[in-house]
Parts: structure tokens; C-alpha cells; sequence
DNA sequence: CAATAGCGAAAAATCGATTTATCGGTTAGT
DNA sequence: ACTAACCGATAAATCGATTTTTCGCTATTG
């Protein structure tokens, strides 16, 4: 019987209420809070509530309220870390409060990455979580402004006249990062980086660049940029080394998929790091510290990033007002294994395993 | 003008039917496609929601509809490569049949899990694609049942006698692993599992064991088994080569996180693959086939199974009775270079890098 | 003692759709 | 010629909550 019970429908807000003997008007009063009802009625009610095991339907609720309970979040792609912990994040402080976060990939395509906020705009999000697939000035941020969405744009972006904005302080990293193979020696970097999201791999780039050149005016800084897939890439930096000129002593790639790529490159030719080339990545992975050697990597600041978006989100949700704020998160940069002095062990020819 | 229009509320139904001058009935009727509509009166329809931009509220449409539009995904964690494609690939195919995905993550925490489960209980999804952070027997798939609720249980499941179950053919699998260790000569493996995953792990556990011994009556097969948190598993590794007993040839970890920690405790030792022993994983990792040894994985069917729960999963949404099944989608196994055969090269005493 | 204020709760309106019942107006059947 | 069936469309009920309005009753006040 008690399977017989399940199959039946929910408990409405009219069930508690015939239950407990008052109309629904106070049942809901109750559940919301509201101190003008008498005592009574209100335990009566809870007891109702108790007994049939009534919860409050979302869906029903949010129709009723002007702003609904739905916080939607637009990510690149879900596979690697960096995204699914930003996802793990986000879900978690939206349940924090009261908040449902219906989280969609875009796969790395404007076109879906605009379908996927009309769909939110459908659902009526009190606001959107946007990690754009290029940059701030994609047509998403154009659709959410023009048709009035509130939300916070973060990771490939910079800083926007219409949207707050959070990301990594890339320029920063990359600086300490210009710094460390400065220091060590290096004196020809290739710097890989992916050219459409112009925003913040420019950033990366440039702030490299600046450090580097100022600390070192005679370093050689040679660059790759590949358009957005990664297939071409992996040609690309094949003819780079292939060209004959002279070896970088160390490869320092934007973004992880191009430190898979460099990474693959140098099995191909029998490279080992440190000896034979140094590289540092931006974005940090579990796997990183396990293998041998172990890779170094800029780390963002995912939990800040999050926290901060979720943050200047729910403000504005509330009705803050104010010009957009950009804001920075400083990353964490770990020189591990993978990178070294140049020319302290003679390049090996390549092929000798182990 | 257009700013201002922006900001208004959206149009609703009847804004829809008064423009075109017909009722909203009609609207609602022309736009789900019943024919018993004058084609004049549709057309206009049609160019008044075209004017006003109109769309459904899907949230309004799923109140009235006896079953909603959404589907709800919970998983262990949405870091990982798998959970990510995962998730990414169940979010695609609902949006294929027009329902949302409300994705969320049980961070490895059965109480999490049937809380969540609560709460997409209360937005009456029409479905639930759950991966139990444990098996199929958990309080998650057992608040299911109690509910009515309609729902696949996907990866740590092996079959259940209330819900359709999908998952990697771990066992045969885990044969196929055996005989090629076997093949190669190993006749002394550690396997790497974790406990409480009771059902999947052992199944990938006996499948190998009933190979080896099949093929290798000789082999000598020990077990670490750790309990949840993978911290413990570090030190459990640890204490077993410790022991000072015989080093085992080849380890074989049952779950990602266990080649990590194998990984790393080679590391440590100064140990390399596969010359001072060889390592399999099962799960495969993008990193794995880039780094020196690439590293010999189980390639679980993520396509496969998505497409299948999903399947199955709106079969029974649409209605359709029968006893649950249980499915099983083939594994593919690649050897990488992590692994080779035992003794072709003697031991390195470890430290000796590159 | 009548008028007013205050309180707690019920009744009714609302959110934006879908679905059912109803209703003129033809056309067909007997 | 009178009823039955039918067609296209509208009015009304419904989903499950929240919010506003109304209402009955008691307590205060001039």
C-alpha cells in the first residue's frame, strides 16, 4: 500500500491545507514565514505538512514570483577540469541559495552558445553564468544585453561596459611566469596561444611579452597561434620544429590543450623536460604532478572566480545598480619538474627511451 | 525605443492572441501543430508571434502538461574527463527531444545524492539519469523507488530489480587487461580497487582474477582495496611496497583515481614504467597517450552509454512496462607504453632520472 | 453606545500556458 | 423539416503556488 501511495500524485498546497483545516493563503504564509498566523493553525499546518510529506513545487512557486529561482550557466565545454569544477562551484553556492543552476556546454560554438541563452531566456533565469567561447564581444553578450538579461561573464574575458566580469589574472601569471624563465636563463621562448579569444590570450601574451623584454631586451620570443581547433595546431607546431631554425629552450603554452599538443610534439621527436626543452602550461591538472616529470602550470583561481561571479551575480539580481566591475583573480604559477636551466645537460639527440 | 522594449516583461500568450485577434486557445493550438485551425487565422498567429518575438514559457507550458520537460543528471563529481563528456553528451540529447537538463553533482556523498534527488523531485522532472556515488542498492535508488519516480542508473551499477541500468562491460574488460598481462609474461600483479563501490569493482575485480588464473594458474593476484577518500589509498599503496615483499610486475588500478595514486607513488620510488613495472588503468584520460610512458587505459563507452540511458530512459517516460534490463556496452582496451613485459630489462634501483 | 481600528483567516485574483467544455453556424441524414 | 453531426473557435477550468482583497470578529476610543 505504501507502493500504492507513491505511485499517486504529490500533495498539493489544497491537501495541506483541507488537512489541517485553514485555506491555502495560510498554509503558504506559514511555510514562507509569516508571523500573522496564529500558533495554532501554524503547527497544525506544520503537522499536515509533516504527515503527507509535502514539499513546495519550484516550478508552481516561480510562476507565481516576479524573479524565478533559476541561475543558468553557460560553459565551453564540461571535460576538463577547470570547467567542471567551475561548474561543481557554481551549482553548489546557487543550492546555497535557494537557486537552481541549469548548466548547458556551448562545445565551443557562438551559434549554440546564443541558442542555449535563448533557451534560457525562455525559462525567464533571474541570471546567466556565461564562460564565452571567444571573448566579451561575442553575439551572446549582445543578446543578453539587448534583451535585458542580468548576468556576469567570466574566464575569457576581460572587462565589458554592459556585464560585470571575473577571471584570472593572466597578464600577472604570465609575468611571474616571464620572470622565472628569465631567471633561469632562457633566452628563446615559443609562447603557443589560440588567436580567437583575443581578450585574454592577448593578455597572456602580452604579459609575458612585457616582463620578459624588460628583463631580458635580447630574448627571442617566437609565436603560435592557432584559430580555435586544436587539429591545426598540432600541424602547425610540427612545422615550427621541423623549419630547422634554432630550438626554444623552453615552450610556454596559453591554454592546456596546447600543452597536450606541445607535449605530444616533443614524444614525437624524443624530446624529455627538462633537458631538452623546458615548458610551462597555463591551466593546472591532477595528472600534471604525477608524471614524470611533472608538468608546471599556472593555476587559476577557480573557487575565486566562482565565488566572485556567483557574488556580484545574486547583487545585481537584487536590483544593484552601478557601472560593470572587472575583476581579477590572482593565479597560483607552480615551476615544477618540466622546466629547468637551458643548457645545463647537452640536448639529447632525441630517441634514447628512459 | 528598442532598449526600452527590452526591458518590458516578455509577451505572453494573450498579448499573442490579441494582436492576431483570435483567442489564446488558438495560439496554444497553432503552435503545437493541431491542424483544426483556418489557415488564415494561422498565419496571423504565426505573424504576431513573429512581430512580437513571442516564445513559449517553458516553465508556464510544463505547470499545465501532466509531464514535464525536464530531465534531471546527477553524478559523483563533474572533474573528471568521464563525468564531464558524461554530462555533456545526456545535456545534447535532451535538448535533442526538447527537455532541459538539470545537472547536478552528489561530490562523491550519498546523503548529497538523496538530497538532490529530493529536489528534482520536487521539480516532478519526468526523468533522472542518476551515477550512484556507490552502487545500485544505495538510499538514492531506494528514494527512487519509494517516490514513483522514473529514472536509469548508469555506471557503478551492474542491474537492479526497479530501474534499467547502463553500463561498461567491466568484466570482460578486465579479461581482456588479464590476458594481455598474462600474454606479456606478468605473473605477479597488484590490483588497485576501491570498496564501496561494491557491485562495478567487483566486477572488474573477478573478471581479471578469472582470467588470470584461467590463463596463468600460477599467477600470484594481490588486492589493495581502499574504502571512499583516496587520501588512505596514498598511504595503503605506500605501506604494500614498503613491505619489503616481492615486487608485483604489473598493477592494474580499477578506477582513475587509483592510477594516479599508482602513478605517484612510482614517482616516488623512482620507478619506471614499464621497465620496473608496468601499469593499466581503467578509465582513459586525454593526458594519457602524451606523456613518456603514455599510459595503457580502459576506454570507457561514454557515447554508448549516454545514448543508451537516454534511450531507455525516455522509453519508460513515454510509458513503456517490462522488467528492467540491464545493458552492458564493450570496453575498449589500449596497450600504451606503460606496459611491456616483466624482466626484459632488470630493475632500476630508482633514483636515477631519465 | 456607535464608530473605528486591528487582527487573523478565508476568498479571489494572478502567473502563462494547456485542455476541456461550450457555442454558434453549417451541412447531412431520415 | 427537424434533429444530429461537425467544424472552427472561444470561454472557462486547470496546474500549484503567491499575493491582494475582502470579511468577520474583537478591542479600543470618542
Amino acid at each position: 500500500m505504501a507502493q500504492k501511495e507513491a505511485q499517486q500524485r504529490r500533495p498539493s498546497i489544497h491537501d495541506v491545507a483541507s488537512h489541517a483545516g485553514v485555506s491555502a493563503a495560510t498554509v503558504s504564509k506559514v511555510l514562507s514565514g509569516v508571523t500573522t498566523v496564529k500558533p495554532e493553525n501554524a503547527q497544525r499546518v506544520l503537522d499536515a505538512v509533516e504527515m503527507l510529506g509535502y514539499r513546495v513545487d519550484p516550478l508552481a512557486s516561480d510562476m507565481r514570483r516576479a524573479k524565478r529561482r533559476i541561475i543558468g550557466a553557460i560553459m565551453p565545454e564540461f571535460e576538463s577540469e577547470f570547467f567542471g569544477q567551475m561548474v561543481s562551484e557554481l551549482e553548489g553556492l546557487a543550492e546555497q541559495r535557494g537557486y537552481t543552476l541549469v548548466a548547458a556546454s556551448s562545445r565551443e560554438s557562438e551559434a549554440r552558445e546564443k541558442e542555449i541563452l535563448a533557451r534560457m531566456h525562455d525559462w525567464r533565469v533571474a541570471g546567466v553564468v556565461l564562460a564565452p567561447v571567444r571573448n566579451e564581444h561575442g553575439p551572446a553578450a549582445a543578446f543578453m544585453k539587448a534583451n535585458g538579461m542580468t548576468g556576469v561573464l567570466i574566464d575569457r574575458v576581460l572587462a565589458d561596459d554592459a556585464f560585470d566580469t571575473v577571471s584570472a589574472d593572466s597578464a600577472a601569471a604570465s609575468a611571474e611566469v616571464a620572470r622565472a624563465l628569465v631567471g633561469m636563463g632562457h633566452r628563446h621562448v615559443l609562447v603557443v596561444g589560440l588567436g580567437q579569444q583575443a581578450a585574454t590570450v592577448r593578455a597572456r601574451l602580452e604579459g609575458f611579452r612585457r616582463t620578459a623584454l624588460e628583463l631580458a631586451p635580447d630574448i627571442r620570443i617566437d609565436v603560435v597561434l592557432c584559430e580555435s581547433d586544436v587539429e591545426p595546431l598540432r600541424a602547425l607546431l610540427h612545422d615550427y620544429f621541423s623549419k630547422g631554425a634554432e630550438r626554444p629552450t623552453a615552450v610556454y603554452s596559453l591554454f592546456l590543450k596546447g600543452t597536450l599538443v606541445a607535449l605530444s610534439e616533443f614524444r614525437r621527436r624524443g624530446w624529455h623536460c627538462p633537458n631538452d626543452i623546458s615548458l610551462v602550461g597555463f591551466d593546472d591538472a591532477e595528472w600534471m604532478q604525477v608524471t614524470w616529470p611533472a608538468i608546471a602550470a599556472v593555476v587559476q583561481p577557480v573557487r575565486e572566480i566562482a565565488g566572485n561571479a556567483m557574488e556580484v551575480l545574486f547583487r545585481r539580481i537584487e536590483g544593484e545598480g552601478g557601472p560593470p566591475r572587472a575583476r581579477l583573480e590572482p593565479c597560483k604559477v607552480l615551476m615544477r619538474e618540466s622546466v629547468g636551466s637551458p643548457g645545463s645537460v647537452p640536448h639529447s639527440g632525441g630517441g634514447d627511451r628512459q
